[in-house]
DNA sequence: ATCAGTGCAAAACATTTGCAGCATG
DNA sequence: CATGCTGCAAATGTTTTGCACTGAT
């Protein structure tokens, strides 16, 4: 089951409608490999040729996020991002930020996610979710 | 030599004159260990009697975090937070944030920052600094 | 005395909310 | 055909910027 077909099944299950603005922005989201903001989904959405309001982008993602369907990923730019969740954290991966370029890359390590699962067991939470943000200059900009 | 002293050295060597307002955060922040508000740090100086200027904090920060002395973190709030950087990763530590209540919590493992350095080394990046966030329940949360 | 640093007020953004009309179930 | 969903516009909150004045060097 793809993840657009699990989140319309999780929202109508949950009672929910299937307006346009969720069907706009999951479509957007299923297309979008990582992270990405309010304004470019929007965006993405015109050049597939609807037409979404800010305000009901913003509805739609924190309906999402509620729902663990999505993520709200801040990257220090000021501004939210969010990217899709999929089931057994297929595809879970963390982010590398170019501080001088914005430049972002997703990237995965098996090992780092096992040192995170024993930290997050010794803490007296109970952890749902963690991000991981790395911080540095990309190939390119430290070439320049 | 402390914090505070590195920081005043630092940017007095880098050409930075001392003005009221970068004293009063440099005073506010060596206080605080773990990461404050912009309204936050603005009330701390009010207590310790001193009137600050929301945008020359602001502009404090930025210089502080340009130069490694500090560093901006966002834990999904809308709004930023800052704190100290300390030399050799002194007192360095990650954050566990309660989605219910807000609470946050200071945590540091060697054994996650050993893998985080090895994922690191392996970016085509020349990674400067990273973050780690845990989201979840805090006990008095989940208790209630 | 010079000019970097500060504070205020206004501007620029990001996000949220109120509400009237539309469209789903 | 009821009411949940959407879009607009206004409100809110955070951060940035312009500018005149102050104070450090």
């Amino acid at each position: 089951m793809s993840w657009t077909e699990r989140t319309e099944e999780t929202l109508r299950q949950a009672g929910y409608r299937r307006g346009a603005a969720r069907r706009i922005v999951v479509s957007v989201l299923a297309r979008e490999g990582c992270c990405v903001t309010v304004p470019e989904i929007v965006d993405a959405a015109r050049r597939q040729g609807h037409d979404v309001g800010l305000a009901s982008v913003y509805r739609v993602l924190d309906l999402l996020t509620e729902k663990g369907l999505a993520q709200k990923i801040e990257l220090g730019e000021g501004r939210a991002r969010y990217e899709r969740v999929e089931p057994q954290h297929e595809r879970h991966h963390h982010h590398l930020v170019c501080t001088d370029c914005g430049r972002i890359e997703p990237f995965s390590d098996e090992e780092l996610e096992t040192a995170l699962r024993r930290v997050e067991e010794e803490t007296g939470f109970a952890v749902a979710s963690h991000d991981v943000l790395l911080r540095g200059s990309c190939d390119d900009c430290r070439a320049a």
